[in-house]
RNA sequence: GGCCCCGUAGCUCAGUGGAUAGAGCAACAGCCUUCUAAGCUGUGGGUCGAACGUUCGAAUCGUUCCGGGGUCACCA
C-alpha cells in the first residue's frame, strides 16, 4: 500500500480509537510535509475540529501519540503546528518500500485486465504533410495509450485517415494538369509533401484566377464559385463518387504517395496503430442510422428533404445530419465510425484525440449518440488539447508559418548531434550508435516539451526554447538516467546482489528520493484518471532533478560505508527503473549514455 | 451576440480549499585532481487580470467586470 494511503487508513483507525465512531465520514487530507517543516507526511485536520469539538493542539498531539502507539515501526515521530499534524517515517519504513522495489522494472505498473479502450489520434487529411500540431495530437494519443496500459487496460490505437473530399480532389487536379507526369520517386520529394505541393499549386492557381474573374468585374463570392480550377476539382469529387475508375485510380496513386510518406514520419518519431479506419470506407456508414431515427421520430425532415435532429432541450440548437439531396455530411459520418468502433471492439470507452476547435462538434456527437439511443454514447471522451501557437502568433498556411513536422523533427535531431560533438563525451562510440543517440535525443526533446504542458491548455512554441536541453527537458531527464548507468557498470555489485540493511539510516536526500519514488504508482493512476500525460513529465523531471542533486551531495561508489553504498546503489538502481518506465510512458527511450 | 476555455515572476509553465505561491529559461554570484558540469548550490524577481462574496483558511469555489482565444457552416 502505498505510503499516502496507509497514513489516511492509519489516522482513520486512530481517530476510531480515541473518540469512537462518529457517525460521519471524516474528511482527512494527507499531503507531503513542506520542505520548511520538520517531517515526511503531513495530517491537515482543521475539519475534524469542529466535528469533534477538539482544540488544534490537543487533537494533533493526541492523533500523533496514537499513531506512533498503534504503529511504532512506522512512525518515528511527529509534529503540530495549527491544524497540521507532521509525520516521521522510521528509516525501517523506508527501507521495507525501497527492498520490495528497487529492482523492480515494473514498479508502478497494474496487471493486464479484459477491459478495453481505444484512443483514436493523429487522423490527418491526406492533402498535405504532417505540422507541429498533429506532433502535439500524435504524441499525446501515443502516450495516452501508453498510460492505460501501464494502469490495466487493453488499448486499440486507431486512427480515421480522411483519403477523401474536395480537399484530396484539389491535389489531384492541380498534379494532372501541372506536373507532367512528375511522381515522388522522379522528383525524390517525399510522397506526403509532393503532394502538399499540389494542393499548395491548386489555391495558387485558383487565387489568380479568382482574381482575374474580379478583374473582369466579377462579385467576388461569384468569382470563387466559377473559378474553372474549383469546378474542376467539384467535378473530379462528383465521379470519384460515382466511382469513374480514371478518377479512383489518380486517387489510389495519389494517397499512396501520402501514406508511404506519413508511414516514413511514423517510424521515424515511433508511433503505430492497431487499427487504421478510411473516411472513404466509412463515410457512408452514418445514414442507416439516420434512416433509422426518423423512423422514430428522434429525427425530422425539413420542406426541401434535409434531416435535422433538434438538440434544444440540452441548450444546443439544431443540427444538420443529411443534406437536401440525401448526402451525408461530417457529423453523419462521425455518428457511422463511433457505432463502427464498438463493432469492432468490446470497448469500454472510446477516446478521441482532438484539438479544441471540436469541442462544440464533439458535443453534439455524444449528445446525438444518446438520442439515437447508443448505450455507448456516455462512454465517449473527447481528449482535447489546444492549439500550439509560435511566438509570433499562431500558425498560418496562408502565410507559410506552419512548422512541418519532417522538419522540426529533423532539426531537434541535428541539434542534439550538434550538442554531443561539442561535449565530446561519447567518443569511442560507432557511427551507428551515435546516430541512434541523437534520435533519442532530439525525439525526447522534442517529445517532453510538447508533453510538459496540460493538454487542455493552449501552448506556444519557441524554437530557442525548443531546442534548449537544459533544464525542464527530455535530455535533462536522459542525462541523469545516463548518469546512472555509468555509475552502475563501474560498480562492483551489480543490482541483484544489493542488500540492504535492517537499521541503515536515511540522509535527508536520501530520504527525500525514496519518498518521491515511493509516489510513482499514484502518479500514474493519476494521469490516467485524467487523462494527463503532462503530471508524468512534471513527476519525472522532479525526480531527475532531486536524484542530481543527490548524487552531487553524496557518492555513490565512494560511500562512506559498505551498508550506505548499497543504499545508495539500491536508491541509483531503483531512480533508473522509474526514470526509464515514465519516459517510455511519455513515448522516449532513454541513452546508456551520452 | 449565445455558449465554452484561458489570464500566476521579464518569458514558458506547475500549483484547483490548507502553512511564508513553485520550477525551468533569462540575469547575477559560486562549484569540475572526486561516480558524466546536458549537472549542482545560492541571490534577485509576484498587489496570482480587477472587485466583491463564501470559508477557520481562496491562486484554487461563487458573482460581476476587464483582457485574450475558440466555437455557433447544406466545410472537413
Amino acid at each position: 500500500m502505498a505510503y499516502i494511503d496507509f497514513i489516511r487508513t492509519a489516522v482513520q483507525e486512530s481517530l476510531e480509537k480515541l473518540y469512537g465512531n462518529t457517525g460521519e465520514t471524516l474528511d482527512i487530507q494527507i499531503t507531503p510535509t513542506k520542505p520548511e517543516f520538520e517531517g515526511d507526511y503531513t495530517v491537515v485536520f482543521f475539519s475534524l475540529l469542529k466535528v469533534l469539538k477538539k482544540r488544534p493542539d490537543e487533537l494533533g498531539n493526541q492523533l500523533g501519540e496514537k499513531l506512533l502507539e498503534l504503529y511504532p515501526d512506522t512512525f518515528a515521530g511527529f509534529n503540530v503546528i495549527k491544524g497540521f499534524l507532521n509525520l516521521t517515517f522510521t528509516h525501517n519504513a523506508l527501507t521495507a518500500f525501497l527492498k520490495n522495489n528497487y529492482g523492480n522494472e515494473g514498479f508502478g505498473r497494474k496487471p493486464e485486465t479484459d477491459r478495453t479502450v481505444m484512443v483514436e489520434y493523429a487522423s490527418p487529411n491526406t492533402n498535405k504533410p504532417l505540422h507541429l500540431g498533429h506532433l502535439r495530437n500524435i504524441f499525446l494519443g501515443w502516450s495516452m495509450a501508453e498510460i492505460l496500459e501501464a494502469n490495466g487496460f487493453k488499448v486499440v490505437k486507431s486512427s480515421i485517415i480522411n483519403d477523401r473530399g474536395i480537399h484530396i480532389c484539389k491535389s489531384m487536379i492541380a498534379w494532372k494538369l501541372f506536373a507532367g507526369g512528375a511522381t515522388p520517386e522522379s522528383t525524390e520529394i517525399k510522397g506526403d509533401h509532393f503532394v502538399g505541393d499540389y494542393y499548395v499549386k491548386f489555391n495558387d492557381v485558383y487565387q489568380e484566377q479568382i482574381a482575374e474573374l474580379v478583374a473582369g468585374g466579377m462579385d467576388k463570392k461569384q468569382a470563387e464559385k466559377e473559378a474553372p480550377i474549383m469546378k474542376e476539382a467539384q467535378d473530379m469529387l462528383l465521379k470519384w463518387e460515382q466511382g469513374d475508375e480514371e478518377v479512383r485510380s489518380l486517387w489510389a496513386m495519389m494517397n499512396g504517395w501520402v501514406y508511404e510518406g506519413f508511414d516514413s514520419t511514423y517510424k521515424r518519431i515511433g508511433v503505430d496503430f492497431d487499427k487504421v479506419y478510411y473516411e472513404s470506407d466509412t463515410y457512408l456508414l452514418g445514414k442507416e442510422y439516420v434512416q433509422k431515427g426518423l423512423e422514430e421520430n428522434i429525427l425530422f425532415k425539413k420542406p426541401d428533404g434535409s434531416v435535422w435532429i433538434d438538440l434544444a432541450d440540452v441548450n444546443l440548437d439544431e443540427k444538420l445530419l443529411l443534406r437536401g439531396d440525401g448526402t451525408s455530411v461530417y457529423m453523419t459520418q462521425d455518428i457511422g465510425l463511433a457505432v463502427e468502433k464498438y463493432k469492432d471492439y468490446p470497448l469500454e470507452k472510446s477516446i478521441y484525440v482532438i484539438g479544441d476547435e471540436q469541442l462544440y462538434h464533439m458535443k453534439v456527437l455524444k449528445e446525438i449518440c444518446r438520442k439515437l439511443g447508443f448505450s455507448f454514447a456516455d462512454e465517449i471522451f473527447h481528449l482535447s488539447y489546444g492549439m500550439v501557437e509560435l511566438t509570433t502568433g499562431k500558425m498560418k498556411s496562408r502565410e507559410g508559418t506552419v512548422v512541418d513536422a519532417d522538419d522540426i523533427v529533423e532539426e531537434m535531431v541535428q541539434t542534439a548531434a550538434t550538442l554531443t560533438a561539442e561535449l565530446g563525451k561519447v567518443e569511442g562510440s560507432t557511427e551507428e550508435e551515435l546516430k541512434q543517440l541523437y534520435e533519442t535525443l532530439g525525439l525526447g526533446a522534442m517529445k517532453f516539451y510538447l508533453l510538459r504542458v496540460d493538454p487542455k491548455k493552449r501552448m506556444v512554441f519557441d524554437p530557442k526554447e525548443s531546442i534548449d536541453f537544459h533544464g525542464f527537458t527530455g535530455p535533462f531527464v536522459q542525462y541523469t538516467y545516463a548518469r546512472i548507468r555509468s555509475i552502475l557498470r563501474k560498480s562492483a555489485l551489480r543490482p541483484e546482489e544489493i542488500t540492504i540493511g535492517q537499521d541503515v539510516e536515511y540522509e535527508k536526500l536520501e530520504r527525500e528520493l525514496t519518498l518521491l519514488l515511493e509516489t510513482y504508482p499514484n502518479v500514474l493512476a493519476d494521469s490516467a484518471r485524467d487523462m494527463n500525460p503532462s503530471l508524468i513529465a512534471g513527476y519525472v523531471f522532479s525526480v531527475a532533478q532531486l536524484f542530481n542533486s543527490f548524487y552531487t551531495e553524496h557518492s555513490v561508489l565512494k560511500a562512506e560505508s559498505s551498508e550506505k553504498q548499497n543504499l545508495r546503489l539500491a536508491l541509483s538502481v531503483c531512480t533508473a527503473n522509474i526514470l526509464k518506465s515514465a519516459l517510455h510512458l511519455l513515448g522516449i527511450s532513454v541513452p546508456d549514455r551520452m
